[in-house]
DNA sequence: ATTAATATTGAGACTCATTATCAAAATACC
DNA sequence: GGTATTTTGATAATGAGTCTCAATATTAAT
């Protein structure tokens, strides 16, 4: 079993919710792209290997996902949410080109640990950082 | 004249549009807003003095406004967006309770400059930051 | 293995922010 | 004035995301 796979379970055994079948699909799903998707791009890939799966399981299941924090929501893009994997991967930021589109993650641990900082200092408790810088990439900006 | 009402016209100038009733009306009310916003509030501002604005129009002059560079597009809220003034505004980052719903704005400069010493690293040259941060605000938190 | 209690599912209806359409009205230029 | 071009308001259409519900699956107890 899959370390994110032992980790949902137990958030699902936490809440009491099931390990059902379309959900060990779709987090298997999940965890086979390693770029930022949106439901669509998740449905499509689902789809081809299974007929059984809907999109309204899908949307129920991606929050499940992000409460257990082996996923968050980072980006909306083109009027669509999209989500990229947490665990595995490092605290980021995004540059997000304006003219070619594409995504460049770039480490964010320090800038997060002094917004951290900045929200202790006023009560708030952050469950969820997003940072992201629009703008021209180094071969668009020449 | 008010000065963003001039630097709206000289934007409109330039792509020969023009500055029409309803668009100076929609960009009185836009600067009358001192919060974040989003079209329903802004609606209902101007139908309190003006019974002949439309949403249509008002939907088709925010992006003019973004353009322009007046206001820019700085969250996403109960599924809505918000916006907010560039002009006369500090720069700032966004605290979001995902309880009330309420918005918190803090000061962000310190941030924004190791954002900006990061991006010119990479080559990245940045047009726009949005930073914010989901959670629970102090009173949510308890 | 049966049963009963509960959780989950797929299909499709629904919501609601945003966009597109279009005929009528306003505007700019001659 | 008249004409070409924009812009407008009303309204229809779109589409991502949510909700409903009867049918199905899971679990734990017998
Ligand atoms: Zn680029
Ligand atoms: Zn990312
Ligand atoms: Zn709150
Ligand atoms: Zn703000």
């Amino acid at each position: 079993m899959e370390e994110h796979e032992g980790l949902f379970r137990s958030y699902l055994d936490s809440r009491s919710l099931k390990m059902t079948r379309p959900r060990k699909i779709i987090l298997e799903a999940v965890f086979a792209i390693h770029e930022h998707f949106d439901v669509d791009i998740l449905y499509d890939r689902i789809r081809k290997k299974h007929r059984d799966v809907s999109r309204a399981t899908i949307y129920r299941t991606l929050p499940l996902l992000v409460e257990s924090g082996l996923i968050k929501q980072s980006l909306r893009c083109q009027a669509k949410d999209h989500y990229e994997h947490i665990f595995g991967h490092k605290q980021h930021l995004h540059f997000i080109c304006n003219r070619c589109g594409r995504i460049f993650e770039v480490d964010s641990s320090g800038i997060e640990q002094d917004l951290r900082k900045l929200a202790s200092g006023t009560g708030f408790r952050i469950e969820e950082i997003n940072i992201e810088a629009n703008g021209l990439c180094s071969d668009c900006g020449k």
